[in-house]
RNA sequence: GCCGGGGUGAUGGAAUUGGUAGACAUACAGGACUUAAAAUCCUGAGAGGCCUUAACUCCUCGUGUGGGUUCGAUUCCCACCCCCGGCACCA
């Protein structure tokens, strides 16, 4: 198509023009109202800028530019997440060292970004992998080891053989690295640890106080998996030991016919020499079970296993039967006590477990209602395997007929038990045997003791001389350097810790540094903290739902309570932008050769186009397809303004004072509630009418403003070349404009079958008589008795008509 | 299996949260301009019916399926089907 502006020439006089002026630059000390937009920083990868970091980043970008017209003190910046394993496993592969790759990479974004108009402050510019920065990364495992709350411990960790590394729980899915797919496995470790558990309940219940997307706040709920329940201890008969078991249905114990321990709970070694085929079967059992993988474990999660434990009984502790004891792997070890009471007709998996060891099964819950039973019955097709949630209970000795909830408490109670939260969160474990990452600022003595390195020696430098090849142990053991300098400080024997920090141990914190980023002294001065934060708006990828959203509210959490900031939850609005998919519907993958680069169509259309088109898509947060064709209605609806330039008159143009003042309202509303591809359609419109009608220069002039935050170079360039400003958005004119009749649909029986004008003002009795006169409305009336009229004033009329003849 | 989100023309999507379904855009068709094509501009269009034809009008159906509430349902309720995302033996 023949381009009808000069897109390349007006992008690039602008961008020049906005860095030179640095003009983006928010003020620590200006006094007008903060707001902190921001979006999550990326990974600077080799495969460069993205379509959908462009979504995100010009969603954030239209509403700051938004925002500073209304006269905010906007704070958007911007920075780089540059730890990272891809850097690492190109130097394995290349042996060019990770901090050259991530530099270029780090270059070409911010060309690329620069290149799209996106107004960030780069005066405020980081990178998580510059000393300046990482510094403060250690200095926070420094400050949560100091306060307790990281600590060292052996533990079985997630380990993926082909990284050659740990993984946090949030990193592992379906059983695999979520970095390469690998089947990870288990591997007992000594490692660092965030006490991220001591904060499970705030990190639940400040989730009411935010104003985020339900399905994420569901996945931190989920993720941290808070359960209230109970322990209930069971005496062994022939042994002063006891089971303690965790169930939320204490309501049901009545029901219990067995118990179950994990294959790894310890009571187990405690008492081998009361159980008779402890060598036979048990510890044969408990080989199997510790060979399994996570995948084999789930894979056969359909059949249960397990063995009994001959020889031993457990007593129930409410009405005092002795019932078997097994173990069994469907059981885990780390969650509540590792051991259960199984009440078959109650609980499906234990259902399964005793069809398989023909266990009996016992009802003791029943729906008070018999006409609901039948319901749940007919529902389920079946007469029999009706699990009762809760309910009222049967055959429970003296608490029979008591509601479950009431039940629960009561038994708990008198079975000596106690009321108890557990949760799925486990601790962060945040040691990572790689190479390009924040070392972790820990030196071991002579006996092997840790000790903090003092705040005096950070940065504690991530050292050079090493090799990139995974050898299975942590690529900082190979430093001569690292090992000289901390027996040079602390003494000779002295060694360094030699694992580096997760990434998202720098990412849990950076968006404080934003607030004060060329502090020397602090990670961020309180006042600039107090200033700035909380992050007003935050837009980033739903695939951060847990692991970063979750780190960096504990993170918040901490410094909170020990008076650093006087919020408790970092983001107060967040949203992520959806996927957006390749043309043919797949996902983008370089594998597939369906990826959209963003310079070709900066290139080829220019940046304003690339943004209107990508906001004008569909909603921010959905998944949509890329259509090449559909940018062309961009680029032409950009060419529409700018000839405009030569419509516009100096008369009243009065016939758009309507959809002028419609369109400042609608595009100011959905600006504000990030609805841009309505925002836009809402400009069409107006575009529209003033090549059929007219426009003057006032009109003008506001239709610049409200485009100029998704499209910020030809608006400035217009507005320049019309002697316009742009600084101040437009208020809708709520002057007097003449009243004009308005549409109302008339439905006879809810069916359409005319449409007059009124005036706003009419009333019902004005409505309905204008509407029986209305040829075609009286021809459906006389069809029969007229039984109800409803006026809804300026939309719609709406008669009810009885057809029943005899 | 459980928990979220969703299903609207050929396509992306819109619908003021119960009030004229299909805005806006793309693709498409016809026309204008052109030697021609592209680009541009204008017009049309949910599916179907009524009609010798045409225009205008009119009618029926239509927001995954089947019911319901209502003067009126894409919107609310019940049941079901399908797609996407998350969790998944968490007691």
């Amino acid at each position: 198509m023949a381009l009808k502006y000069d897109h390349k020439a007006i992008e690039k006089k602008w961008q020049k023009k906005w860095a030179d002026e640095n003009a983006f630059a928010a003020s620590d000390s200006s006094d007008k109202q903060k707001l902190y937009i921001l979006d999550m920083f990326p990974y600077p990868s080799g495969a460069g800028l993205h379509v959908g970091h462009v979504e995100g980043y010009t969603a954030t970008d239209i509403y700051s530019r938004f925002k500073r017209m209304q006269g905010y003190n906007v704070l958007h910046p911007m920075g780089w997440d540059a730890f990272g394993l891809p850097a690492e496993n190109y130097a394995i592969k290349t042996g060019v060292p990770p901090v050259k790759t991530t530099d270029e990479a780090i270059k070409t974004f911010t060309r690329q970004i620069n290149s799209l108009g996106l107004s960030y402050d780069w005066s405020r510019e980081i990178g998580t992998h510059t000393p300046e920065y990482y510094k403060w990364t250690q200095w926070f495992f420094l400050f949560l080891y100091n306060k307790g709350l990281a600590e060292k411990r052996r533990a079985k960790v997630n380990w993926c053989p082909k990284d050659q590394t740990v993984l946090a729980n949030e990193q592992v899915v379906n059983g695999c690295c979520e970095r390469c797919g690998t089947e990870v496995v288990q591997k007992d470790l000594e490692q660092w640890f965030f006490k991220i558990t001591k904060y499970a309940d705030a990190l639940v219940d400040d989730l009411d106080q935010v104003d985020w997307p339900e399905s994420t706040k569901i996945a931190q709920r989920n993720w941290i998996g808070r359960s209230e329940g109970a322990e209930i201890k069971f005496d062994i008969s022939n042994s002063s030991e006891s089971i303690t078991v965790f169930t939320t249905r204490a309501d049901t114990i009545f029901g219990a016919t067995y118990l179950v321990l994990a294959p790894e709970h310890p009571l187990l070694q405690k008492l081998k020499n009361h159980i008779e085929n402890w060598e036979s079967e048990v510890l044969p059992y408990m080989e199997v079970v510790k060979n399994k993988t996570d995948i084999e474990r789930q894979e056969e999660g359909k059949e249960k296993t397990g063995v009994e434990l001959k020889g031993i009984k457990a007593i129930n502790p409410a009405n005092q039967e002795e019932i078997p004891v097994f173990v069994a792997d469907y059981v885990l070890g780390n969650y509540g006590t590792g051991a259960i009471m199984a009440v078959p007709a109650h609980d499906r998996r234990d259902r399964e477990f005793a069809d398989v060891f023909g266990l009996p099964i016992r009802k003791v819950v029943e729906p008070g209602n018999p006409r609901i039973m039948e319901t749940a019955k007919l529902k389920s097709g079946s007469t029999e395997d009706i699990f009762v949630g809760e309910n009222i209970l049967i055959n429970s000795g003296d608490f029979t007929g008591l509601q479950s909830a009431e039940a629960k408490k009561k038994i708990t109670e008198a079975v000596g038990g106690k009321m108890v939260k557990t949760y799925r969160l486990r601790d962060w474990l945040i040691s990572r045997q790689r190479y390009w990452g924040a070392p972790i600022p820990v030196v071991y003595d002579p006996e092997g003791k840790p000790h903090a390195v003092p705040e005096e020696h950070l940065p504690w430098l991530l050292p050079t001389d090493v090799e990139f090849k995974p050898t299975g142990t942590s690529p900082l053991g190979q430093s001569k350097e690292l090992l000289e300098r901390t027996e040079k400080i602390f003494g000779i024997g002295w060694k360094p810790e030699i694992d580096t920090m997760d990434t998202f141990v720098c990412s849990s914190w950076y968006y404080f540094r934003f607030a004060d980023p060329r502090n020397s002294k602090e990670f961020a001065s309180k006042e600039a903290m107090q200033k700035w934060l909380p992050v007003d708006l935050y837009v980033g990828g739903a695939e951060h739902t847990v692991l970063h959203l979750l780190y960096s509210r504990f993170i918040t959490k901490v410094l909170q309570q020990e008076g650093y900031i006087t919020f408790g939850e970092p983001f107060k609005k967040l949203r992520h932008q959806g996927i957006i998919l390749a043309e043919d519907g797949n996902k983008m993958s370089k594998s597939k050769g369906n990826v959209i680069n963003p310079d070709d169509v900066v290139a080829t259309y220019g940046a304003d186009t690339l943004r209107v088109y990508e906001m004008f898509m569909g909603p921010l947060e959905a998944m949509k397809p890329w259509n090449t064709q559909n940018i062309l209605g961009a680029r032409r609806f950009l060419e529409h303004v700018w000839d405009l330039q030569e419509k516009v008159t100096d008369g009243i143009a009065g016939a758009m004072d309507m959809v002028h003042r419609k369109t400042v309202e609608k595009v100011s509303s959905d600006l504000e509630h990030l609805k841009f591809n309505t925002a836009i359609s809402a400009l069409m419109i107006f575009v529209g009418e003033a090549k059929r009608k007219e426009i003057n220069r006032a009109q003008y002039e506001d239709l610049l403003r409200l485009l100029s935050p998704l499209a910020p170079h030809i608006t400035s360039e217009i507005a320049e070349r019309m002697g316009y400003s742009l600084d101040a958005w437009p208020q809708p004119n709520t002057s007097d404009l003449p009243v004009f009749n308005t549409p109302i649909a008339i439905q006879v029986n809810g069916k359409l079958r005319a449409t007059i004008e009124l005036p706003p003002a009419a009333t019902q009795e004005e409505a309905l008589a204008a509407a029986r006169k209305d040829p075609a409305v009286a021809r459906w009336l006389a069809l029969g008795k007229e039984e109800k009229a409803v006026y809804v004033a300026g939309r719609i009329i709406s008669f009810a008509v009885s057809t029943d003849p005899v």
